[in-house]
Parts: structure tokens; sequence; C-alpha cells
DNA sequence: CTTACATTTGCAACTAAGTTGCATTAATAA
DNA sequence: TTATTAATGCAACTTAGTTGCAAATGTAAG
């Protein structure tokens, strides 16, 4: 089920991935916009975005749950398999203009893929 | 901190990866050795395995760490870079015994990286 | 074989991410 | 402007994983 209508709540989150290639984690959004809305809001908005193809995510080396805006992803093509990257540094992490080939596989069926870079990022890079 | 004594629980623990190119994930394993053994006990052994570099884990696609035999890693040299399997039909993950060139990053230091695939299995394929 | 002592284990209580049901509120079409 | 249906808030819950501490167990030295 995605986005029906319009909300302050949808308005709100979605300003919050406005202009960025940077991943927020759930737990992120929360500290962040826990006081225009409940947690519980804000899990709901993620789903039906990503069921839109407004947002995608992935798990990241924590095991929480992060997005970032789609570029070229529909409601029933979810085919932006570009890496992420997460820094060790400064903990922010980001999607990766790069294209990925996944290796060929004669024996399984592919249908989703996700590569998932640890590092230091440009700026903490030193 | 690695594994000190062979104690009968690290024995236990170990036969499970024996044999075996399966990812197994601790909820799982928890559900079969429950009855030997606490789970605390099975999360702290996990630990030491994989600091000594005989299981190797990743982060599955519903966010649940998962553990593998390590076939090339050291104490000090993780680096199990093969990618993950993770079958959508029969739940099954496994380990992959395939290269995975990480694309070249001028700005950013690559530390590690997982590649995590979804898919049916061979099994599942039909 | 026995002792001494450090490591492991079990237990219970806790944390943190994410989910659910339900009553209330708000958006939208008529 | 109202009726309807979706969205929200809240509280309670689930599940993965962690922590502190007392009791049990492995191991090396005698």
């Amino acid at each position: 089920m995605g986005i029906i209508r319009k909300t302050e709540s949808v308005e709100i989150l979605l300003n919050e991935f406005q202009d960025t290639e940077t991943a927020l984690s759930t737990v992120e959004l929360i500290t962040r916009l826990g006081k225009f809305m409940n947690k519980t809001t804000i899990y709901r908005i993620l789903e039906k975005l990503e069921d839109d193809g407004i947002l995608h995510s992935f798990i990241g080396f924590d095991g929480v749950k992060r997005f970032a805006r789609c570029k070229s992803c529909s409601k029933s093509n979810h085919s932006d398999v570009h890496p992420h990257f997460q820094c060790i540094s400064c903990g922010k992490s980001e999607c990766l203009d790069i294209e990925v080939n996944i290796p060929d596989m004669s024996n399984r069926e592919v249908l989703f893929s996700q590569l998932l870079i640890k590092g230091k990022c440009d700026l903490c890079m030193v």
C-alpha cells in the first residue's frame, strides 16, 4: 500500500531527503522528527514511500534500516542496485553512483542484490 | 577476545557449521541448541569464534545476523569478501564461492564490503 | 589426583528496534 | 459542508541482542 494522501507528516519526512544522497536511519529520523510526529507514523510513512519507489532502503552493518531517495525506481521496479557506503568515523552513510555488476550465476535466480561498503568517507580520510 | 577453552558448548556450536557453507542465524541456532545451552552463551561463543577467524558474519535482509564457516580468514585478516545468498523461498542463506571486485573509489578508503544477494536457490527455482 | 584460579556459563533483568490494535483526527471527493 | 476513508497517536507488545553477577567448569601446577 503506497501513499494516498499528502499529509503534513509525509511532507516533513520527505523534506529530510531533499537534495541529498545521504541515507538516514529510522532511529535518526525518530530523534530528528520525534517532536513533530509519532515514531509509528515515521515507520509507516517510510514503508509507504518505499512501496511507491520514492525511497529505497538497506540494512546497515549495525542491523539498523536506512532510507535514501530513489533516482530511477518505480512502484514495480525497485532496481536501485547502487552500492551504499557507511563511514566508520562519522557514521554517515550514502548512496554511491557506481554500477555494480552482479556475478553471473547459472544455478540461481537473482532477484535483488545490495553491496554495502564500510570505510572512511572523503571528509574523514584526513 | 577469542576462544581460550574448548568447552562442550563450543564443540556443539562448531558442529553445526561442519561440512556446510550454509549460514545460520543466531535465532536459528538458539532454537536448535537452546536445550543444550543458554542463548547468552550462544551469542558469546559466536562472537569469540568470529574474533578467532573461525566464523564470519553478515546481516541478512531481515536485519538478523548470520554466521558461516570461514575458509581463509585469520584473527587479524577477516578478508572473506565472498557474496552471500539468501533464498526467499526456503529462507536458507549460504556463502558463494565467487570473487567480487569492489568498484574503485578515489575519494574513499574501503575497509570492508559485503555483497548480499536475494533470490531463489537451485532447489527452489523449479 | 587434587587444588587453585581464571574462564565460561546460566539466569534474570534490561535495552533498543520495530510492530500491532484501536480510538481519534484529518484529508479528500461528492 | 458533509461523509467517508485514510492517517495518526498512543500504549502495549514482540523480538534480537546485551549486561552483571553468582555458580559451574576447564586447565595448569603441584
